[in-house]
DNA sequence: TCTATTTATTTAACTAGCTAAATAAATACT
DNA sequence: AGTATTTATTTAGCTAGTTAAATAAATAGA
């Protein structure tokens, strides 16, 4: 068994339990973080935007958005056409999102940092030059 | 957001649905598969030997145990220290890894063939610079 | 115009990780 | 010896991905 995807499961693992340990601070999940982020960078989008863009399958938005909407950071709004729904950011999300985005920083910094630009992109196009 | 993260976590999504899908033809999902290999390459463990090996938490193993028992492939055994389960591949598991390895080996060769032995040992390196 | 197909979203059910807490056996301490 | 602590496993419940199938609205074609 090649050693690299055992090493890269394990370290995607770990990358993502610590930014859920960082997250906590504002009672976040990465997964959650995700979509803020993207409806923060690209304005209100449909569901079918979203998931298309974070590259998921459309039910994990779904019950994610659910959940955000429950938890007060998003709204649910009818589109024109009536089969789509709009997701935006609540004005409560727009108002924390610089702290997040502060502890998203650090974290970053903290986890590539010791990689200098040029490793990172070294990294970058040996992941894309693997198949897919 | 650095885009190394999003790289890194797709394409790690990427690669375990891709091995799910070759797995399919020896109906396992790619969780039960490390552990058949991990109880191949070392022989009957405990539990806890085979979460500390595969670097999850407890209860994940003891799910996909209690899965790959009931479908045939392992063995719970007691120990000599009644707190811990052994576990060992079935006749039926060990007749069967061959064919699964062959199928691992031509998946593997597939994904990263594309990168040199030197690109494998860099994307390694870069890997673990990466803080954890 | 009416029907068939496509598209957007949701629901259900599965694997797969996690934490927290329960249980039972082994070990350590007084 | 008897109690307290540690260790191994399990159970319960959560996030987070997946596929397959249901529903409802929009679009295309006869």
């Amino acid at each position: 068994m090649n050693p690299i995807f055992h090493a890269l499961f394990q370290k995607s693992r770990y990358l993502t339990n610590c930014l859920n340990e960082v997250l906590k601070q504002h009672h976040l999940y990465s997964s959650q973080w995700a979509i803020l982020y993207c409806l923060h960078k690209n304005g209100s989008m449909t569901l079918t935007q979203i998931w298309k863009y974070l590259n998921v399958e459309a039910p994990s938005i779904t019950r994610a958005i659910t959940r955000l909407e429950t938890l007060g950071w998003v709204e649910r709004l009818d589109g024109e056409d009536k089969r789509e729904k709009i997701v935006t950011l609540s004005a409560q999300a727009e108002e924390r999102l610089p702290a997040i985005m502060d502890t998203i920083l650090a974290f970053e910094e903290e986890m590539v940092g010791s990689l200098t630009t040029e490793e990172q992109q070294q990294f970058m196009m040996l992941l894309e030059k693997m198949k897919g």
